[in-house]
DNA sequence: AACATACCCGACTAAAATGGTCAAGTTTAG
DNA sequence: CTAAACTTGACCATTTTAGTCGGGTATGTT
């Protein structure tokens, strides 16, 4: 079980952008720059965030990206899910009319996964990035 | 952020050992069967178990496996980290002096992923082999 | 003693996921 | 018109996953 860079990159990337986007849309030339994430990374990345609505483009020169809601309304598994950072919990064939693995009756695990998930899946709704941005100004003091 | 099959299995596995050894030994061909796991990547999941004193081994005919402690006290983390199923939180470079990705401050997330560490591990640390099987005699009637 | 049943162990591998890179655009401010 | 920035899609090397394979060794039963 493990979480992926993409996942940790597009938070840090999106605590960046909410640190900026006040004064002017942040390209991703200066997010790279800034947390040392490939330029080209970011794009795919940016990309699933922009069609999940969590932030907006504006093109062009002195362009760039904003957040496109507020930074309280923007859940961690808004973040998550958008760049397909879910908890997967190895579905046991979703075939409904068959169990897990093909045989009759329900797996033992099947909901321990489902719990699992939930517990998670808690824990990311409630953060938002707001939290994580008032985190980082505490530890500044 | 996935969880493994092996994880998944090792559970299983488990599970079908807590309910038939106290009779015999519960041979892996069995479980293979009863699970639908394959027979060689069990052997390798229960030499993991064994290293961390989860099953003891009966060798030569009518051997098997047994489980070394009470189902009550093999918690899902004893599993999860037998098997290398452990939460990896993507670890920002672990070079002290340098912090996150080599740069001076500590990387936003860095916190973020302590937390997520231990609200997942509490939950795999209160969870025995004992509740899932009470588990599922429950869901049984 | 022989045999079958089990565990034991290490090497190998196909397929998928991960973490990118690269190339070729389009859009728009200045 | 041109440079800065987003957009899209293909490509790729490495690592992880989920096994397979081929040989062992131990031991109860006949």
């Amino acid at each position: 079980m493990k979480l992926t860079s993409k996942g940790r990159y597009a938070v840090m990337a999106l605590v960046d952008l909410a640190r900026f986007d006040n004064i002017n849309p942040v390209s991703l030339r200066d997010i790279s720059l800034r947390q040392g994430i490939s330029l080209d990374y970011l794009e795919q990345i940016f990309s699933k965030l922009k069609k999940n609505h969590i932030v907006k483009s504006i093109r062009g020169n002195q362009g760039g990206y904003v957040l496109s809601k507020n930074p309280n309304d923007i859940k961690l598994t808004n973040i998550f899910h958008a760049v397909d950072e879910k908890v997967k919990t190895v579905q046991c064939k979703k075939d409904s009319k068959k169990g897990c693995n093909g045989r009759a009756t329900k797996c033992v695990t099947h909901n321990l996964w489902d719990e699992l998930e939930n517990h998670i899946n808690s824990f990311f709704e409630k953060k938002s990035l707001e939290d994580l941005i008032k985190n980082k100004k505490e530890n500044r003091l």
